[in-house]
This record gives C-alpha cells, structure tokens and sequence, in this order.
DNA sequence: CTGTATGCAAACGTTTTGCATGCGA
DNA sequence: TCGCATGCAAAACGTTTGCATACAG
C-alpha cells in the first residue's frame, strides 16, 4: 500500500527524496529527455532538447543534473573519444538493457550490442568477484567496449 | 637477417617507414617518455618529461604524436573521466602487459591489474569473433573496466 | 521562511588550428 | 631540394564556478 503511493511518482522520484534533493522541473525535463531517445546523448544534445520543451532552462543546469545522476548511478557516463561526455540512462523501466559498446576508430560510429550477455554475465561475476577481493574494492559497474572500423570505414 | 638488420632501430621505427612518417627528436622523446613510466600519462605529463630531455620540444607536437601514435595503434588512449586523456604505450618489448582498469569513482584512483586474463582471452575471443561477424566490424582491440570504490573511499 | 536549485556570464583547462620556420630523407 | 614536422600564439571547445535570484519543501 505505502509501496503503491509511492509508485504514484515517477520511478526515480524515491532515490531523489532519499537523499533529500528536490524535484524540480528542469530535473524533470532532463530526465524525460533521456528517456525520449535510444541515442548516446552529450550535454549538449540533452541541453538542446530540453530546451525545446522549456527554453528558461540552462545548459549550467544540464551539466549539474547529469552529474547528480551519474553519482545516483542513474545514469552512465561515457567517453568514446570525441572529446565530449556522453550520458545514457540505466536501468529505467522501459528503456534500454544492459548492452556494450562497439566502436569505430575512424568515424565514431558506435553501436550498443546486447548479445552474448550470457557469457559476459559469468565471466563479469567471476572477475568482480575475485578483484574486489583482491584490490579491496566495491564495484558497483563495468564497461566493455570493443574497438575497431566499421563496415563502411574498415 | 634482413629482420635482423631492421631490428637494429627502435622497435617502431618500422611502422614509421611503412606510412611514410619521419623519425625526428620530438617523436622518439614522447615514445622513450611512455615506455620509461608505468603510468597512464596525460598530454601534459607526457610534455614536462619531454620538455626536461629537450627544451625545445613543444606541447603541440607531443598532442601530435600521441595522436599518430593512437592511430598506428602503438598507444591507447584512454579517458577515465577527469577531463584529460590519458596514454598508454602498447605491446612494446618489455613494455606493460596486457591489462585494464579499476577506478575509483570518488577519488579517481586507477588501479591496472593484470590477472584473471586467461578467462578473459576466452570470453574476449569469442564475443568479438561474433560481434565482428554480426556488425561487420573489424575489432582490433578491446577494454573493460570496472568501477566502484577504492579501499579509502568506500 | 529557509536553503537548495537555477540561470547567466565569466573563468578554466584541455585540445586544436593557422602559419611561418626547421629539418629529415 | 621538397615537403612533412615543428613551435608558437591564438582560438576553440567542453565543462566548471561565482553569484544573485527563484522556488520547492
């Protein structure tokens, strides 16, 4: 019951009020952005669309929300090497699965695959088990990225 | 014995002849700079050591030879989310070994850890052969990491 | 009401570019 | 000699910060 009021909000809105942040728009705004697209975002790209949706909104504001997520582990953070952060949503009903990265050297290319994540899941376990032991650290993620030339570069 | 003639310059030397590339000062200080240290150098790093073996080399053109380097494959570059890139010369005799990386969320830290790579070497052999097959990618290398917090931070 | 969150402008640090000069092949 | 490679200065770019204002709780 309490569990069901709660869900009235959006999926995110809980961890917000855990850690006491307030929901506001612009943090709204950015959320529903991400949501909206499959695409590897830059702050940018989030300011830009956001910025449809509500014009009084500031790129200052993208880049602080985007690294409140991150540390909420709402959001990944990557770098594919075009000098701009990239930012997708993990784990949010609805969007996208847990996938990697391919990436082409040459035009930038990169395509999310979600395959051959059987495999992966055991060897990941297995690794992270055995260097959280050993480095004493807490993993909480992972990234696996393949480079190369894609079909029309290579 | 012509191999062994060849072998007489730098190990790299001949992937400079290959591409028609020159073998000045400036390139074989930044390569003797990556292959003296075992640790992930920025741009700027990689210029101060430069700079006390030649003075007169200049931050422009060790961002130049990074650059070249990362396309011959000769280094890697990597981004680990503290706004600058970092460099790693690869499978250079006596150099590193293959590895990757654990990094610390909070204070940054990467820890290079080399073991656990035969179950690895599998996993990695198999998934690219089926990603190349499937995207028509040609994959000429790969990273994993894995993130979390260090003994400190946790 | 109180203090977090915001937007703007300005600062910051890394990386890139234009151009005249230097130097390897 | 010829043209790639260099160094310098300046520009460009993504990202961060300071500060006064707005607004969620």
């Amino acid at each position: 019951m309490v569990y069901l009021l709660r869900k009235r909000g959006a999926w995110w809105q809980d961890r917000f009020h855990d850690i006491g942040a307030r929901i506001t728009a612009p943090r709204e705004i950015v959320i529903a952005v991400l949501q909206e697209t499959d695409d590897h975002m830059s702050a940018s790209d989030v300011y830009i669309r956001a910025h449809k949706i509500n014009p009084s909104i500031g790129l200052t504001t993208v880049y602080r929300t985007l690294d409140m997520l991150t540390q909420l582990g709402i959001v990944q953070k990557f770098d594919f090497g075009d000098g701009k952060a990239r930012f997708e949503l993990v784990n949010n009903p609805g969007g996208k699965k847990h996938h990697h990265h391919l990436i082409c050297m040459n035009c930038k290319t990169i395509v999310d695959y979600t395959e051959f994540l059987d495999e992966e899941l055991e060897f990941i376990n297995k690794t992270q088990e055995k260097l959280s032991k050993k480095y004493n650290f807490k993993i909480t993620d992972h990234a696996i990225s393949f480079y190369g030339y894609c079909d029309q570069c290579r």
